[in-house]
RNA sequence: GGCGGAAUGGCCGAGUGGCUUAGGCAAGGGCCUGCAAAGCCCUGUACGCGGGUUCGAUUCCCGCUUCCGCCUCCA
């Protein structure tokens, strides 16, 4: 394997040498619980699904970490607004966020940590930060010294003294330079808080992160990932608290593009969010995860649904051939999975099982789209083995295209696309459409081909897609 | 004002100093089919504008235009 990464630190694609041989760390910045999910969010969650799945089906441990901000000025104010208590409000989202997640098929984190469950481990790094004098309290707060890390910006790109200087908001003004950034905010009347060496208050953003990330993965660790708009200030911020308090942090930065909608970024405060659960009504999840995998995980995508619906059928060509295939093959052909790696505990199967080219592509900054050509490459091969007659060489397309989905979380026979709703009345349905398939069948054969059509006509009119082939004439629902 | 990114054929979306110019969707033609559907085959000759470098640029350099993101909460 020759993985090689983007990294946003250095602006340039690197080999990826983990910290520790056959092991990888990956912090991934989630959700902040004051709104449910849109389509933006789920996007980030879904590429660096993908990266998860492709780390460990190379043979990686990965130790997967993705917390959740459980605690900000806008969790405050909806709670305000809607008269709920703050945590309610945190909780309610967290379930929408998580249930997103599992909807579009993203594999469980292996820590899914909360900020208000690590103020213990934040007052450690401010201590750290004040007594190395990065750091100092003021009015209650405590505000990060940009002066005392040269390094401030490096991440970003930005350089301090032409940044804009910020509205000075919430009484901040105890700040040294306005460029400062809290750690800790100060207690304010009706606000949750946590008692500290300095007084009364509540975590700021950054330096969740920085703690969190620290005590799950270590001071130093190999990936943090996160959506393109984090990277100022956020990422830049846990950088400084963390490299200045001497840990070596991520050593890759990975960064997701956006998800726009009518040209302009997709996000709450603009409200123009396209809601996780309003999109899954319209298309089916394992449609919508392949919509939003297709593209470059750092390119933007600008939502449109013409392009989502294109998505939905390159999708449903794959299940398509799929879903002809195991009508022909005896033996559901599952990905092989490899017991001796990592991922098979997820049914993943392992890279060198895979086509080259797909995995060439993968490792190339998880370039999915060629990855994605690959697949349709197998399928076209499988479609023409399967008109030649070649069941053999069908199946091994199969096959193929099965284990190269499970990379992407695209199989649409598994968990949790498969769809069980209507297993149990399968059999009874097609007991009911077989009767009347054979009957379609009668009249075809003394050629009464308008009874024929009638009958092909009522069942399509039911939700019911009729296909003849050379083996016989088969059915399926219409999606 | 500062920083970063992007402009590709009807659409989505990769990529590359020249080569068999990804893949998908849509379209047209063909094969197959009683007709369909699905599938397969063929067709498309694109790289924002203006310069420059080069034997040759969509790909490198400079300038320009437009758009997007960040500099304030944001995946």
């Amino acid at each position: 394997m020759a993985l090689r990464i983007h990294d946003s630190a250095t602006r340039t694609v690197r080999e990826f040498v983990p910290l520790v041989a056959g092991q990888a760390g990956l912090y991934l910045c989630g959700a902040t619980v004051q709104a449910p999910p849109h389509i933006g969010h789920i996007r980030s969650g879904v590429s660096f699904d993908v990266v998860v799945r492709w780390l460990r089906a190379s043979g990686l441990a990965v130790t997967f970490c993705r917390n959740v901000t459980d605690i900000d000025d806008k969790i405050l104010r909806v709670a305000a607004v809607d008269g709920s208590h703050w945590w309610a409000v945190a909780e309610r989202n967290q379930r929408a966020f998580t249930r997103a997640y599992d909807t579009l098929g993203c594999l469980p984190p292996d820590v899914e940590p909360r900020a208000t469950g690590h103020v213990p481990e934040m007052m450690t790094l401010m201590r750290r930060l004040i007594d190395s004098g990065h750091a100092y309290a003021a009015g209650g707060n405590v505000f990060f010294d940009i002066s005392s890390y040269d390094r401030y910006g490096a991440l970003s790109g930005q350089r301090p003294e032409h940044m804009r200087p910020a509205e000075d908001v919430d009484g901040e003004s105890a700040k040294r330079d306005p460029r400062d950034f809290a750690l800790w905010k100060s207690h304010k009347p009706g606000e949750p808080f946590w008692e500290t060496p300095w007084g009364p208050g509540r975590p700021g953003w950054h330096l969740e992160c920085s703690a969190m990330s620290t005590k799950y993965l270590g001071p130093t660790f190999d990936i943090h990932g996160g959506g393109l708009d984090l990277i100022f200030p956020h990422h830049e911020n846990e950088l400084a608290q963390s490299a200045s308090a001497g840990d070596g942090f991520a050593r890759y930065w990975m960064h997701n593009g956006l998800v726009r909608t009518g040209g302009e970024k997709m996000s709450k405060s603009l409200g123009n969010s396209l809601l996780v659960d309003a999109m899954v009504t319209k298309v089916r999840p394992v449609e919508l995860r392949y919509y939003l995998v297709q593209a470059h995980y750092r390119s933007d995508i600008d939502y449109s649904a013409d392009a989502l619906g294109e998505a939905v059928a390159a999708f449903r060509r794959i299940e398509g051939f799929l879903t002809r295939i195991s009508k022909h093959t005896s033996t559901g052909a599952a990905p092989a999975a490899d017991a001796a790696l990592p991922g098979a505990a997820a049914g993943l199967p392992s890279a060198a099982s895979l086509p080259a080219a797909f995995g060439a592509a993968l490792d190339d900054d998880f370039a999915v789209p060629q990855a994605v050509a690959v697949v349709h490459e197998a399928v076209r091969e499988g479609n023409s083995a399967l008109a030649a007659g070649d069941a053999a060489g069908a199946a091994k397309q199969a096959e193929s295209v099965l284990a190269m989905l499970a990379v992407l979380g695209l199989d649409p026979f598994a968990a949790p696309f498969a769809d069980s709703a209507t297993s149990d009345l399968t059999s009874v349905v097609d007991a009911l459409v077989s009767v009347a398939l054979e009957q379609r069948q009668a009249a075809r054969v003394r050629r009464d081909f308008v009874a024929a059509d009638a009958i092909r006509d009522q069942l399509t009119a039911a939700g019911i897609v009729v296909e003849d082939t050379k083996e016989g004439t088969r059915w399926e629902l219409a999606r």
